[in-house]
DNA sequence: AACCAGGTCTCAG
DNA sequence: CTGAGACATGGT
């Protein structure tokens, strides 16, 4: 028996987003002109399926009454960072310097960043080198597949299987070719995820410690890059998307692209070094602010994609 | 057919 | 500290 809970959301207009959908694990929320998306996952070990009633609202459906022992419908409130308003994430003396993107990015106030697990936040991100999102979502999906659980869910008529992320124990102790081939056949970087694993299976690593909002985000940067194949922008991904930190703002190609092109930030060199990666960092936190630099970050990563790449949806 | 994708590491100068 | 090359493969 299916526990059904429902979310109503401010009067924003709301979609799912399947573009940022690596896995399957972890998604978010985005403005869209069609209505009945649905999206299933599997959180804290049980199948959850997503469903967009309206613009305003979702509705979950998950067998548990608690997940991570948080009543359901106060996990998700979290979990969608319903505490954030994202309609007054650009202020006004932006909207005055910027009005035509301003006016653009009214439409993305639907957009959610989520707050998702730590763990497979970060080795969703160590699959995501100079590739599309498209190999990365692949690699991710056939971690799950092999390495997770499987359980089922009713969706709709049919009965189709989904996969929980793995353990670190589990990518720890993992076959390595099996491991190789889950990450685009790239032994670097399995090789990185297993070592990563092992560090956390074995207590080396804390990721629940770094969790903590009062951490300098200096500190969570330097335990990350600790690690092999973690560089500033995955660390900066992961404090902002594992480690619920909105003021972490990761530069990627896309973001070091409209730094450029709209704000005129960082134009005249290529090539992002560690020293012209935090000098442009310490500009956009500037414009943007620095409690939700990188929610808003994410809001213009988005606008950027969709609005002056034409990146497909998904 | 090139070139770009939610980069990072290594190694030379 | 900076720059070039390797890593790997799907999309446009």
């Amino acid at each position: 028996m299916m526990i059904y809970q429902s979310i109503e959301i401010n009067k924003n207009r709301l979609i799912l987003v399947k573009e940022t959908l690596f896995s399957g694990q972890s998604f978010m929320w985005n403005e869209s002109d069609h209505e009945g998306g649905i999206y299933s996952s599997v959180i804290d070990g049980s199948p959850v399926l997503i469903k967009q009633d309206n613009p305003y609202s979702l509705s979950v459906s998950v067998k548990k009454n608690e997940l991570f022992g948080i009543p359901v419908r106060r996990f998700f409130e979290h979990y969608f960072s319903l505490d954030i308003a994202t309609n007054s994430l650009f202020d006004d003396e932006f909207a005055a310097r910027y009005p035509d993107l301003a006016f653009r990015l009214l439409k993305l106030q639907g957009l959610r960043v989520l707050r998702q697990d730590p763990y497979e936040t970060l080795v969703t991100f160590m699959c995501a080198q100079g590739i599309g999102m498209s190999i990365i979502r692949r690699q991710v999906n056939m971690l799950c597949r092999y390495f997770g659980n499987e359980v089922r869910v009713a969706d709709g008529g049919r009965d189709t299987p989904l996969y929980s992320f793995p353990a670190p124990s589990v990518l720890a102790d993992a076959d390595p070719a099996l491991l190789r081939r889950c990450c685009n056949n790239n032994s670097m970087r399995a090789g990185n995820i297993g070592e990563a694993s092992r560090l956390l299976a074995l207590g080396r690593l804390d990721l629940q410690a770094l969790s903590d909002p009062s951490l300098p985000l200096s500190e969570i940067r330097t335990e990350l890059t600790a690690l092999k194949g973690i560089g500033f922008k995955i660390a900066d991904c992961i404090a902002l998307f594992g480690l619920g930190r909105f003021d972490a703002f990761p530069i990627d190609t896309h973001v070091e692209q409209f730094l450029s092109s709209w704000f005129s930030i960082g134009a005249h060199q290529k090539g992002l070094s560690q020293k012209r990666y935090l000098h442009l960092q310490e500009k956009a936190v500037e414009l943007l602010g620095e409690s939700l630099s990188g929610y808003a970050g994410h809001h213009l990563f988005h606008c950027w994609r969709t609005t002056e790449k034409n990146m497909k949806a998904f």
